[in-house]
RNA sequence: GGGAGCGUUCCCGAGCGGCCAAAGGGGGCAGACUGUAAAUCUGUUGUCACUGACUUCGGUGGUCCGAAUCCACCCGCUCCCA
């Protein structure tokens, strides 16, 4: 397992990570499956078929449906989602902000009320390094906090020192766990998350303090949680030229397609977003000429494809008025070939930037697409 | 032939004398969505010269200061008994 560092341009990087699970060329997007699942009716057959690298699920989804320890007994999450290639599982950490309102946080962990049925679960740093075990994804990431946007300072550190201390313990229990006999997958990698929300000091002493433990690669957590962009490309800043160079640097939970355009500028290689598969379910599609909503009533005779330039399953064979019609009608269909496509679109925005950084010009290739790909609309 | 109902804004449906351009759904139109409690949520949906005016609740005519709401007749529909 390793990471190679091929090119780069400025602080952009052009990677290439080795995993048990095979190689991830990057910049990067994993395409997000929660619970083994892409939401809208999408395979790991389809994602295969859409250049899809590496697949992310979710710890604590998982852990309550079906259980972790039934995906164990069933061999792995790999077998279970039929998906050979590698694998990133989310360590419950965003569900503490996400679910804040069904949760309470102690130095131990953190209780939460099931959002299924209200029923009582802990999860600290060992738990969801078990459970994250029992999947067997190639990469496990630390259990942290991720903390709400604005945040007092008081209140950020007293988090951000505690994500910490949960990152020593994480990387315990994991070391533990990949000892033993019968672990799915005793190779699996533990990722720190840096936090800190918006306070530069916070951000870069937390980083120091984990590059120290030379984990297999550094996550920036905690943003894209209401602060402007602008922060959040000033908090990458102030954290990537503390990162380790030679270890894959993911930026958590990011973004638009401008996001991810900007976090590659300044250093970052692995990203993860819902957005190209939420936005697909509520119509809302990209592509390089820039964003369009299939519902709107100017495609109801429209017989294009969503994009003339997109090689996607729905862009090949249906008209945007077939694929308007079809979320009108609340057709499975419509959700399915919309996220097809976002999801084609990412990955192929990705490969993009990685043959622009091969060539040596990313920076003239972001101008041309920061502005496109921004809000305009088709 | 006898009896009982019903007709509301694009649709369904509430309203039963003023606080009604008219609840609530649906549909339409538009917007949001960033480590997925999201096939969700928000706004809007008679017209205009839009802090006001005008038109609208099957039709026509009445009662009343005032009618979607009350009365008469007409038109259309439903059900029950013969």
């Amino acid at each position: 397992m390793s990471f190679t560092l091929l090119k780069h341009e400025g602080r952009a990087r052009r990677g290439r990570f080795e995993t048990v699970h095979g190689t991830i060329e990057t910049p990067v997007f994993m395409n997000v499956g929660t619970s083994a699942a892409i939401k809208g009716g999408v395979s790991s057959m389809d994602l295969r078929e859409i250049g899809c690298q590496v697949e992310l699920s979710n710890t604590y989804h998982l852990h309550i449906r079906p259980g972790d320890k039934l995906i164990r007994e069933l061999g792995g999450l790999h077998k279970f989602f039929n998906w050979d290639k590698p694998i990133l599982t989310d360590s419950g950490g965003f569900q503490v902000f996400s679910l804040a309102k069904l949760r309470k946080i102690t130095e131990e962990g953190v209780h939460f009320n099931s959002h299924l049925d209200g029923r009582a679960i802990f999860m600290g740093p060992e738990e969801s390094m078990q459970i994250q075990s029992n999947l067997g994804s190639t990469i496990a990431m630390a259990f942290d906090e991720c903390v709400e946007n604005p945040a007092e300072y008081g209140y950020a550190k007293e988090a951000t020192d505690r994500t910490y201390r949960w990152l020593l313990r994480c990387r315990d229990e994991l070391a533990r766990l990949n000892a033993m006999p019968g672990t799915i997958n005793p190779h699996q990698m533990l990722w720190g998350i840096n936090q800190g929300c918006t306070y530069d000091d916070l951000r870069a002493e937390h980083m120091k303090q984990i590059r120290e433990l030379d984990l297999d690669g550094y996550a920036i957590g905690g943003l894209a949680v209401g602060e402007p962009a602008e922060v959040m490309y000033h908090i990458i800043e102030v954290v990537e030229p503390l990162m380790p160079a030679d270890k894959p640097r993911y930026l958590m939970g990011v973004g638009t397609p401008v996001n991810i355009l900007e976090a590659v500028w300044r250093g970052v290689d692995f990203f993860d977003c819902v957005m190209p598969s939420r936005n697909a379910r509520h119509g809302a599609l990209f592509t390089w000429e820039g964003r369009l909503n299939i519902l709107n009533e100017k495609y109801m005779y429209d017989t294009d494809p969503i994009s003339e330039s997109c090689g996607c399953p729905a862009c090949r064979h249906y008209s945007r008025a077939y694929i308007r019609h079809l979320f009108k009608a609340k057709e499975i269909l419509a959700m399915r070939l919309g996220v097809l496509h976002n999801l084609y679109f990412y990955n192929e925005l990705m490969q993009k930037i990685r043959d622009a950084i091969d060539a040596g010009a990313y920076e003239s290739f972001c101008r041309h697409y920061i502005d496109i790909l921004g809000e305009r609309d088709v």
